[in-house]
DNA sequence: TTACTACTTTAGAATCATTCTAATTTTCTT
DNA sequence: AAGAAAATTAGAATGATTCTAAAGTAGTAA
């Protein structure tokens, strides 16, 4: 793990932090806060966040949860990774850190930053800035 | 539409080199590996195949070439990548090498692995091997 | 409160990369 | 050349995501 401590986050809170990022508090958004930004590390797809939404009695819009994972990302609530399978997955983990990846089931598990060295960079291209920089380690099954 | 591109290895060349690879030489397999197993290193998409292969006068189904590439995937002739974009991009370079990937365009650059030290990998989980290790630098152009 | 307006949600359609299906064609072997 | 196996193909299907445009909601000023 990475040292996020998980912090139950109320209704109230969550409408804290969607205010405090200039985005209006509506029911699918709180909704949307309690779960995914209690502090828990967690890599969720669409699809998964709408299935945990209806257990908690919270079911909304598909294109809801696509429009509220975007204005979180763009609100730096959350990061997408686009590295396992079909579905973008949404990093609830907002520290540098790098993944491993279950190629078998696309699975994410976080690498703690402090287990790994990272690596000089090499020269970029002229005019461009290092935006991210991600490690994937792919794994397989032992047979 | 019509691009520069370099010139191909012989067809002769080409079907030996999918004899080697226990694939059948069809003249559709031929021309893919024309255009791909020339020794340049590249970076190409299902649908940007299709378009060079409009250009040299050997069209053919999509499907076919969605095939003929996870069928030289499984034959070690090229790689997926997954980070840029929606498409999967093959990679020519069969070298062990990293990327930069322009967030913009989705273009991939290699990074040649003399420049970059690989970092010292942590334990990976229980029962599992890595298959892969992957560096992925995005980049962005500087405004 | 009311009224206004901008923002948000929503169902369903559309898009796009990719995969599948089932029929036809080609390759390889006799 | 003939038969069996493998490959190609058009078009349909799939699945994640985005778009559309209509209906609902939230912030705000009167
Ligand atoms: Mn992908
Ligand atoms: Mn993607
Ligand atoms: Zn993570
Ligand atoms: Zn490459």
């Amino acid at each position: 793990m990475t040292g996020n401590h998980p912090k139950p986050i109320s209704p109230e809170e969550a409408a804290e932090t969607l205010r405090a990022a200039s985005l209006r508090p509506t029911r699918q958004r709180i909704a949307i806060a309690e779960r995914l930004l209690d502090g828990r590390a967690r890599h969720v797809s669409a699809e998964q966040l709408r299935d945990e939404l209806v257990d908690y009695g919270q079911p909304m819009a598909l294109a809801t949860i696509y429009n509220c994972l975007h204005q979180f990302e763009e609100a730096g609530l959350v990061r997408p990774v686009h590295h396992a399978g079909d579905a973008v997955l949404y990093d609830t983990n907002l520290c540098d850190h790098h993944h491993f990846v279950d190629v078998e089931t696309g699975e994410l598990i976080d690498i703690d930053p402090g287990e790994i060295i990272l690596p000089e960079l090499p020269d970029l291209p002229d005019g461009f800035e290092a935006e991210t920089i991600e490690l994937t380690v792919r794994l397989r099954r032992k047979s």
